[in-house]
DNA sequence: CTACATTAAATGTAGCTACATATATTTGTC
DNA sequence: GACAAATATATGTAGCTACATTTAATGTAG
């Protein structure tokens, strides 16, 4: 099945066009797949997003907005998708003594037990979605999206 | 600027975890360009998407349920869509007389007027965002993409 | 030391998705 | 023809993003 009967559309005006919705429909499977996983554990792919960040920060707090930096979708709202976690014990959220406008953020041990649970089943989940391509393969697209990335951060940039 | 840099991330644990996150992270990008493209003319991405399918009927009717086949992100919101469509005079909804569960769409002349504005600046959004991609790299990513969107239908389908 | 600008986080709003459910109509079975 | 099953669409709810605004704390210039 391809992008052309999974849209049902016989044909693109360029495979550029076909390119961007190719990667617009596969993200939204993408994305799809990792909820079903994540719903049965109530949490949703942002909080896991974040819990994993927490995590990699191995004990030491970090501020709301680095987290946004490293996020998927690095938004004004982690504020709200931190308050989900802390609402679930999963993360703690206290004033930083030495700048009080700052909110230190650090992983619990009921997250860790969490997150420790889960890794697993998305590593699975990785590794079915990709597993039609071979090493060169994973490569190509893996240095394409790269460049892509890029003239997507001038193209936002410019904007800003 | 890779996709470390991106996330401010030292490494991922496969090359299957950093394909998954670039296939998300540029998704998004795109998304929120092709967003700021739509925004000044009142539209948003997925109502931009139905107005394109509607066009593509070459003014056939069509239901709900067929639309929902070949949106992106086909959920079982494409009637709120509509709903927005129909209030700023983009298309025109009204019960099939032969099925009268059924409701036929139809796009407007002002919203075959918004599209052909709108035809030129979307177009150079692919091209800006995929020129720095060769014809082999297009069809390199196209392809694996391809592959991908079959493993992740599956996916979804054994869950169903 | 006060006034203004800057910064960090939180909040308000509109629009979106995913999932579940409700409503209305048609189809199929007896 | 009545009545259950199936179908097409619409609606309810929680959670999400993007953008704008607000609140609180810190920096800085005079």
């Amino acid at each position: 099945m391809n992008l052309e009967q999974h849209l049902s559309q016989s044909s693109f005006s360029s495979d550029e066009q076909r390119l961007h919705l190719h990667i617009l429909v596969v993200a939204r499977q993408l994305g799809l797949l990792a909820r079903r996983i994540l719903q049965p554990h109530g949490i949703t792919p942002p909080q896991y997003n974040v819990l994993r960040i927490l995590r990699g920060q191995k004990g030491h707090p970090i501020a709301v907005q680095s987290l946004a930096e490293r996020m998927v979708d690095p938004s004004s709202n982690t504020s709200r998708i931190i308050d989900k976690l802390v609402d679930k014990g999963w993360a703690n959220r206290q004033v930083c003594p030495s700048d009080r406008r700052r909110a230190d953020v650090l992983i619990t041990d009921s997250g860790m037990t969490l997150l420790a649970g889960l890794d697993e089943p998305m590593s699975v989940l990785f590794q079915n979605t990709m597993s039609s391509l071979d090493a060169t393969q994973l490569a190509a697209l893996n240095d394409g999206l790269s460049q892509v990335l890029d003239s997507t951060d001038d193209l936002i940039e410019q904007q800003s």
